[in-house]
DNA sequence: TTATCATTTGAACAAATGTTCAAATGATAA
DNA sequence: TTATCATTTGAACATTTGTTCAAATGATAA
C-alpha cells in the first residue's frame, strides 16, 4: 500500500497542532479542563502557577481553537472545544502507558 | 463521569512525546518513512535539506523510540518504530481536515 | 589496504518559547 | 458610582530548539 505525501503546508499545520500539546503546562491545563469548566484563578491554584502564566497559555490554546470560554458571574470559565482534543491526548497516553 | 488527574510526571512525559511531532521537519520525516525505509541522503533530497540537519532530527526521533534503523550495504535505513506513530499522526490529521 | 560514499558529531548561531513582573482592563456586586 | 475581584496584556529575561558548518567517523567496495 503506497502512501502519498500530503502537501507541505498541511504538514506544517500538523506540526503546529502538535506544538499545542508539546508543553507540560498546556497539557496539564487540558487535563484539568477534561473534568470541568474552570476559571483562571482556580487553574492557577490547581497547577500551582501564577494566573498570568495560565492566562498566557489559555490564550494560545484558544487561538488554536482547542478550548472555548464563557463568562459566568465575574469570572470566565474555560472548557475543551471538542472531543478531538480528548482523542489526541488519549492516543498519546496510550502510547506512553502501553509497554 | 469524574476524571482524575494523572501523575504530573506522566503529563510531562506526554508533553515530551508530543514535542516529537511539534516540528515540521520531524513530521515530514515521519510521513516519508510511512511509505518506505529511507536513508539519510535520500531523506535530505526528498525534503530538500542538508544530510546533517536530517541526521540531527533522526537521532532525536530514535532516542524517543519513534523510529528504528538497520544497516543496508553502506547506508542506514530508517523506518517507523510501530503503529502508534501512524495512529497519532492520523488523529492529528483528522482533527485538521475535519470541518 | 585504500578510496569512496554515507552518516554522524559538536560548536556556534539565530529564532522561538514560557514565565515573571508590573500595570492595565473587564465586569460584577454593593 | 465605586470598590473589588478576575483576567489580560506587554516587555523583559532566560531557556530551549533547529540549522549550519566543518570536521570526524563508519563501513563497504575495489
Amino acid at each position: 500500500m503506497e502512501g502519498r505525501m500530503p502537501e507541505d503546508t498541511l504538514l506544517y499545520d500538523l506540526a503546529d497542532l502538535f506544538r499545542m500539546f508539546a508543553d507540560s503546562t498546556r497539557v496539564r491545563i487540558l487535563y484539568a479542563l477534561m473534568d470541568n469548566e474552570t476559571g483562571v484563578t482556580e487553574l492557577a491554584n490547581v497547577l500551582n502557577m501564577t494566573p498570568s502564566a495560565i492566562s498566557h497559555q489559555l490564550r494560545i490554546l484558544k487561538d488554536a481553537k482547542l478550548i472555548g470560554s464563557r463568562r459566568e458571574g465575574k469570572g470566565i470559565l474555560y472548557s475543551l472545544a471538542d472531543d478531538h482534543v480528548r482523542t489526541i491526548l488519549d492516543m498519546g497516553m496510550e502510547h506512553l502507558t502501553e509497554e
